[in-house]
DNA sequence: CTTCGTTTTGCAAGCGCTTACATTTGGATC
DNA sequence: GATCCAAATGTAAGCGCTTGCAAAACGAAG
């Protein structure tokens, strides 16, 4: 094989060629003020003649560091990761930093895998979705000092930095707002538990909520489903069929809402006047669909920018935890109402 | 600082550990087989005891190999590429290779930039979004090696690889079956063709089968818009206001088809008694939001599973470019119907 | 024109791993 | 047992860059 030395020139060629050691053309690199103007000219005269591109590994490998971000969401199918992710994606990209993006579908052997890949690529920073994995990963991350955060949840007490919302707490306000509107036949449909702890918290919070008002879900008025507009419909379906039926359906999220508020039609349904829906999330949808679906705000895009401001940040983590409560406002629109006479 | 050897301990720690050489604990690393099993799982157990893991840096350096692939989409805001990106993901984990990810925002020169610094990131594969970019971005690529591919086109003509879909043929299809359904006043609310190719594609698509049928669209009935719902709608109030009115509106794709449909009947519009819409890309909620939305079907999990196998694939590129043709369906629902009389 | 204190530069030792190539080992064969 | 071959292992030279430290260059001050 042919040397070519146009092909993929290193260091050595750029300094050879501006006259210079590798030690200042690495400077020019990483800390251009500390090499004179005139030098420096040079020098970047020299990378833009041979075209030269520093190598990212070895540059890691050197200077221990890899400018690189890693992010473990459970799905970029929804739209709530996406948006999160990319706003990430953003932020980390104007810090001069890359994102490693690894998907868990909300599974947690394969979630651990990931976070395992991410710390061998040697990722300076780590974002995590909810807070529920094995300690001893937590423990990897603090004994390599990679900067990680919890996103999704607010968790004030963990020892482990969050940044996101209160699931139980927006619940509470939900709840709150449908029972003075005089709900008192909840049902809900909710995500997998087991798969996200957002998903329990939300149905935590609404069974808490309830239980404060001496209330709970009729019997048999949880249902617990993927994320899906069809698991969405189906399940109304069902909670249609029990008696009493419930006048008011909580979702865990605005895509089983969706598909709820599109069943209900076809039961013959006319949402709020005899049932009131209400998402979470606020997708964009939730303000398009007639009537318009209640639901509560996740503030995607400013957990995506402080989570990237937050992991790009070079103040050494303090003593305390880093935790950030971001809002999780109720958004009322037309698919609640005042529940039903009778 | 202490030296602890127990935080980050590398492969002299592992070997001298086992009572093997450095080299064949990498091997344990790499090519298992080649180690007696008795001896591997010595390696293995020193690795276990340490919780050794290996310097992804250092060995992307000695091995001139990341195994990393990067994917620049113009934004995850779309589930179109939120889609093609999860399955990327995935087929790219399951062959152990971690994707690095960076969004354009439909920018050129972002674009730019973000394939060089994945490229500085020594990523080995990389999946791009259409065709239209600086010739030279692909001469860097091509120089270093690194295996790329334009996603969501088809250029069976061109020197790069492509796994997509033709768009213009698409387009083609979907005028000739509203044409056979009786309309010939066509509007489009297609996107930004100075952003996308592909959006320029489908609106040249639209065009020469318009043409071909001595057609065209109505008088300024061809709107480009972004990608959002509200945008949709808006565009769809203009083009109401046309006189003839168009009696097929025909979307670039389906977030502004889903605008659309949902305006008219605020409108007073009944579709598709009143109003033919289509949309493009066929997304879950195309087939939920009633009445149906008549759509072409954009092939995404194929582009994401096959973009992956290529792009990890080991053969040597032919030496003719990679190209797969997907098909693009026209999935018939409810929002198109035959035309008004008159 | 010295002398000193600052920058600016260069030198060279790694960073942690892979991998030709050389050497050893373990059996199979005679 | 001796012989030979293939398979297993070890040796050590990098991979391309950063950075602590030393040397040189530059100016200001005397």
């Amino acid at each position: 094989m042919q040397k070519d030395p146009r092909i993929r020139p290193k260091l050595d060629d750029v300094a050879a060629r501006a006259g210079v050691s590798t030690a200042t053309v690495s400077r020019c690199l990483s800390a251009p003020q500390k090499v004179r103007p005139a030098v420096r000219q040079r020098v970047e005269a020299a990378i833009a003649e041979l075209g030269y591109r520093p190598h990212g590994a070895a540059r890691a490998l050197a200077s221990r560091r890899s400018h690189t971000v890693g992010a473990v969401i459970p799905t970029l199918d929804n739209a709530i990761f996406a948006t999160v992710v990319q706003t990430l994606q953003r932020g980390l990209a104007a810090a001069g930093r890359t994102l490693l993006l690894a998907a868990s579908d909300y599974d947690q052997e394969r979630e651990r895998a990931q976070i395992e890949n991410l710390v061998v690529r040697g990722v300076d920073g780590l974002m995590l979705t909810g807070e529920a994995r094995d300690p001893a990963l937590f423990e990897l991350l603090a004994r390599r000092g990679i900067r990680y955060v919890n996103t999704y949840v607010h968790h004030p007490g963990s020892p482990h930095p969050s940044i996101g919302f209160d699931n139980r707490r927006a619940m509470e306000k939900l709840i709150a707002y449908l029972y003075d509107l005089g709900h008192r036949r909840f049902a809900m449909i909710a995500g997998i538990a087991e798969a996200s702890d957002r998903a329990g918290e939300r149905i935590e919070g609404t069974q808490a909520a309830l239980k404060k008002r001496r209330l709970k879900l009729v019997p048999e008025g949880l249902i617990a489903r993927p994320y899906t507009i069809a698991d969405g419909r189906a399940a109304l379906r069902h909670l249609m069929a029990l008696a009493p039926r419930p006048t008011a359906v909580v979702c865990g999220n605005d895509v089983l809402a969706l598909g709820a508020l599109l069943e209900a039609p076809t039961l013959g349904l006319r949402v709020p006047r005899d049932l009131s829906i209400t998402g979470f999330d606020d997708l964009d949808l939730a303000r398009e669909v007639p009537p318009g679906l209640t639901t509560v705000h996740a503030p995607l895009e400013q957990m995506g920018r402080l989570t990237a401001d937050y992991l790009v940040g070079a103040e050494p983590p303090g003593d305390a935890p880093h935790h950030v409560e971001l809002p999780a406002e109720l958004v009322v629109r037309g698919s609640s109402g005042a529940a039903p006479k009778g």
